[in-house]
DNA sequence: CTGAAAGCGCTTACAG
DNA sequence: CTGAAAGCGCTTACAG
């Protein structure tokens, strides 16, 4: 058996409220016994059990994080962030990846996984407010992404329809006017997707375009689908001179796409993404798009939900933090 | 407070046993007491809880798994995949980055993070296999990758130098005969760059093309890495017709830095990796690789470590897996 | 087939 | 400042 903490009382002759005493930094031990007491503890190698602290104190010290998939590559790089912040103030995170499947993310919010964390970063890309709602009970829960806005829930976002509005601008002032958008939700106008399509939209209105939906093509996020959804444009005859990919493997698909059927980037069709992935930088040519300043929000997504872990936030409507952003212009539409 | 055992046992009318007893599918029950307790587990909305299980069980149903960085790539789809597998199995997986630190390697041997799970899958990078051995403790340990392979320790890996020999031959059967190798390691034969290396030089030989140590970039695994290799073997003047990355984030950061300086890939060089992750296929050229069947290399290491744990495999050696591999020839070296 | 009891290793009022 | 005792919610011999 491991070592426990009445091995340690037992060694350094003190009672095992003292030796909890030590470990848990209660301030009023005579410094002689609290020496005794990690003298003791180094001795004999003991390491305190989480999995009993835990049954009695009721806190894990681990977070929840549930979104779709962690192979795509925005997830990856947000959770790497995300496991770094929480591991400074001494959490770890557990991942759930729910698919998309709508069950899958309703049971990520009770049941064991809940127990096993202190709080949780939530994802949702199917269920609704009023869902959750139902089912968060009452520990900590902060939503990550724009699926959900709701002042029932906490939240961190960036300003998706700012910068989708920024970027469609930055297209449309380098002469592009028919311009592409690969990934949206057919009539959806919340959510990740719609909230980057009203800053198109915007963006269009402003400088005068008209909005053509033959421009606007569905697909789910990942490269193969971007990749088709360029080809299914081409083959209707729809022409245009950009490519908006509502995140960066819809472009880099669709850029892939282009580039197979001998379209000149940026010079037939300019692309541009949104995420600013690592690998936006080496694509070739490299991917104009939408850095959402992911250590920021990794940082504030664990301060917001440390805060009401901790109590010190203790706002009864939800927190909305907005994180800023930055057009990143590259080769691939300067 | 949540429900627990002892209100299901109350509502059923039965004692703490037989809700035991129906949770964990014992055998012997009269099926309409089963019947009742199920029944009292649904209406209350009974959920086990994980913890106090586990500290009387000494069981988690999580396993540990330890890596550099899961903004890698290769590491974000294996252990997408491994969760995906593990979770059929009934386990969840807790994720520790190591950033290639040897204290953070060593720490997870033990402690918090080895308590709270039922078995480790272990990507070292930097300690040696007899520290690992003076740490390891009793609970079940699955060596993931090639850093170390020791009889003592049960291991999952693939056939490194067979395919990285098997890609040499392709480019030098292209008629390359200057292939740089970038993410080497200075003199090292052991280890993922080692074997790769081993294999790299193996084919050469076979094909009479003498060995240029001029050619050979050390780099670290990522895609800035690998292209800043690139860049320095062309400051220094060195010739060359093919680069074989080891991984292939270094030969996609190594296409980016030839493309750039308008190097014809892969006219005037062929670029090769390592992998097959996700983004190879979508490059511009798509990037030929060797793909080292990620799925059967994430199913059989958490059966081999399920194995180990529910006492199947009882070999006192260890046991050694190795995945198969294909080569994937695209654009970037055809 | 089922029950009563002990105990996993901690934390936390409650005394003193 | 420190100790003795209860108890978190389970599982597991041990009886019967």
């Amino acid at each position: 058996m491991a070592v426990t903490m009445n091995d340690v009382a037992r060694a350094a002759g003190v009672s095992l409220k003292t030796v909890s005493n030590v470990l848990n930094d209660y301030e009023f031990i005579r410094p002689a016994t609290k020496q005794r007491v990690q003298d003791a503890i180094a001795e004999l190698g003991y390491e305190a059990n989480l999995t009993a602290r835990s049954l009695r104190s009721g806190k894990t010290s681990m977070l929840g994080l549930v979104f779709s998939d962690l192979s795509a590559p925005y997830y990856a790089e947000l959770a790497s962030r995300l496991m770094k912040a929480a591991s400074r103030h001494g959490y770890r995170v557990l991942v759930e990846q729910s698919g998309a499947d709508a069950s899958v993310e309703l049971s990520a919010l009770h049941g064991t996984f809940r127990q096993l964390t202190d709080g949780l970063l939530f994802t949702p890309l199917v269920v609704d407010a009023d869902a959750i709602a139902a089912r968060a009970g009452t520990k900590p829960l902060v939503m990550l992404g724009e699926h959900i806005i709701d002042p029932r829930f906490d939240l961190v976002t960036m300003k998706n329809e700012e910068a989708a509005a920024a970027l469609t601008t930055h297209l449309l002032q380098a002469g592009r006017r028919r311009i592409a958008v690969i990934g949206a939700n057919a009539g959806e106008s919340t959510g990740t997707a719609g909230l980057r399509m009203n800053g198109y939209r915007k963006a269009l209105e402003q400088a005068g375009v008209p909005f053509d939906a033959g421009l606007v093509a569905p697909a789910q996020w990942r490269r193969d689908t971007g990749a088709a959804a360029v080809a299914g444009l081409m083959a209707s005859g729809v022409q245009f001179d950009a490519v908006f990919g509502l995140n960066d493997v819809l472009a880099l698909g669709a850029m892939h796409e282009l580039l197979i059927r001998g379209v000149n980037v940026p010079g037939d069709v300019a692309v541009a993404g949104f995420d600013d992935i690592d690998e936006a930088r080496f694509a070739s040519p490299s991917l104009t798009t939408i850095s959402p300043g992911m250590d920021e929000i990794a940082e504030r997504s664990i301060s917001l939900l440390l805060d009401r872990i901790g109590g010190r936030e203790t706002s009864g409507q939800g927190v909305h933090v907005e994180s800023g952003f930055e057009l990143k212009i590259r080769e691939s539409a300067p």
